[in-house]
DNA sequence: TTGGAATGTCAACAACACTGACATAAAGTG
DNA sequence: CACTTTATGTCAGTGTTGTTGACATTCCAA
């Protein structure tokens, strides 16, 4: 209460009753992010596991698994039960690598691509509306803080993709 | 391409690609996000769950098992299941309604108070550090993207927490 | 040829969610 | 008072996603 402007910042923003509504934020928040592609895997026996496998496998194509457990950050065993049943399924291909035989380089297939579309335009629906709400300023933050709470590793991983094809 | 000024505002930050950069960047950020927290829970063989329980009746001391299951959006069975170690644990008390006999109304005992202070600490660190690197404009478009994320029943939960003690 | 990296697989287990069914107590309603 | 509804708790079963640990295979590289 003594110094509210401490080097002639406002500083209110840091209390930690403003931290709490920011944690509370990303609680409710991240339950809707989720929420549209968990209802449209509900009915696939997917889970949201195989969404993200889906995902990353679709940004960048050919990836290999070892790639694809750096970003996802699950044990191989974890992600080996999701990439087997994708693959099963006809969703995922798994190619071995040219270079070094020992890679499997992972692609989606057409019906992989077609699943991976359906998932990601039903959480890009919600995001762009939310995007649109907010305005590009609000964006621009969101971003911001979003990048300032990751883990260094994921940061890097995060700038990784986002470079990646624009 | 055509009109990318379309209503005389610039529109690039609702691309596809903007909106699969901020869902990935949901994504990552959300790991750091229970990252702390979760160090402290695994030894003590306590996991998620446990910490939205304990962060929700701190935050609304004396609540009911039926209004905690809304915010928490979980069938009983699964809360229940938390909250029953935590009450044997000696971290929540539940006491029945004066008024209606039927609710329990849920407080955290000191220990209970100690574990979520020691757990919420470590959130907001981060929460903290993020927000300081990001600045005070940032954290707001940040917050009011993650509100226009949210369903709308989260979104009155959330705002109803919002104003509940500040 | 040997060591280690990349991958896959088996088994067991834990956390956390779900559904469905049933029980109890208390409140509200006719 | 009889009946229904609400709030809560509990039991049993199931599914997804994560974990460890162990082991096999393939194959690059020194």
């Amino acid at each position: 209460m003594a110094d509210m402007n401490a080097g002639g910042e406002n500083l209110l923003f840091l209390t930690d009753e403003q931290l709490r509504k920011g944690i509370e934020a990303m609680f409710f928040a991240y339950r809707g992010f989720t929420a549209d592609p968990d209802r449209i895997l509900a009915g696939l026996s997917y889970g949201r596991a195989h969404h993200r496998a889906l995902h990353f496998i679709n940004r960048s194509q050919g990836t290999t698994v070892n790639n694809l457990l750096a970003v996802l950050g699950v044990t191989k065993q974890s992600l080996n039960r999701v990439l087997r049943t994708l693959i099963e399924d006809g969703l995922v291909e798994s190619r071995i690598g040219k270079a070094d035989r020992r890679e499997r380089h992972l692609f989606l297939t057409e019906a992989g691509a077609d699943l991976e579309r359906q998932l990601s335009e039903a959480q890009r629906a919600r995001m762009r509306a939310a995007y649109r709400d907010a305005g590009p300023q609000a964006v621009a933050g969101f971003r911001q803080v979003l990048e300032a709470m990751m883990d260094a590793p994921s940061r890097e991983q995060y700038r990784a993709l986002k470079d990646g094809r624009s």
